[in-house]
DNA sequence: ATAGTTACTGCAAGTCTTTGCAGAAGCTAA
DNA sequence: TTAGCTTCTGCAAAGACTTGCAGTAACTAT
């Protein structure tokens, strides 16, 4: 499987030993079409291998966050969000009245990376954002 | 005292009641010069009111941050850092590497707000915010 | 192959925050 | 003032994530 090799490459290049576990971990989270719980990821490698211990998975959600793999999120759910980090990046806008959640182009943020990286010299990771705050419905509606 | 009347003045606009507890906790975050913890807040109202409950703390800080009196914010330190929201609006930048903060400009937000206001209607929150990142010196130092 | 070193795992216990509930306190209107 | 309603509080327990530790598994060099 090319996808397990090129896996294995790429912890052995951070330093990191490619243990079962961590494979299992990251293919979970990977092959997920959206975001996912560390609790869901917990239950999906128990399906082949029992054994597997919550912390472990935190552990490894934690290391591939460091590798900016994966993100990780509050979303406001009182657990995080993890998501695997493709190509392409989006954020969310989340509605304090309706809890609806809205897409938010990267654009937006990246301008804001290159402001702050020429003004600061910070590079900062905004690989995932959730703003929190009003829509227009909610807006209009409240006084 | 008259800022203690403003407060229960405040709070009874919002539909909420003026209890001695939640007075004392708000007089602890607005009076205190930089971010407290839950348990800070803790210790101090105890100070005068020993009875006092976390749960009642955590409430109370809820409340007040939906009021947007206080900011909640995850610093990364494992708790929560909270702070009275006066006229000024300043935000952070942290290092992954060094662990150093920088204050990040109220500009840079506001300007991204407003982007976001006109192309999604959306008003985003954004009393204090956190981007973690790096700085000039780590950046350059690794790899 | 094997021994030695280091990193990783599962377990158990800990920390921080949230929640359910019954009794207490604050408000409203008579 | 008082009765009745509603909200709030303290307590206890739960939920989510983290951490310390001892044994295990992965790598390195022979």
């Amino acid at each position: 499987m090319p996808c397990e090799e090129q896996m294995v490459q790429t912890l052995k290049e951070y330093g990191h030993r490619p243990t079962p576990q961590r494979l299992m971990i990251l293919s979970a989270v990977r092959h997920s079409q959206d975001h996912v719980t560390a609790a869901e990821v917990l239950e999906q490698v128990k399906e082949s291998y029992s054994f597997i211990d919550l912390s472990t998975v935190y552990r490894t959600l934690y290391m591939l966050k460091q590798m900016r793999l994966v993100s990780e999120t509050d979303m406001g759910s009182g657990r995080y969000a993890y998501e695997w980090l493709g190509q392409d990046r989006h954020h969310h806008l989340i509605c304090n009245g309706c809890d609806r959640i809205e897409l938010l182009d990267d654009e937006f943020l990246r301008s804001l990376g290159t402001s702050i990286s020429e003004s600061y010299g910070f590079e900062a990771d905004m690989d995932h954002v959730v703003l929190f705050g009003r829509c227009r419905a909610c807006e209009g509606e409240s006084e």
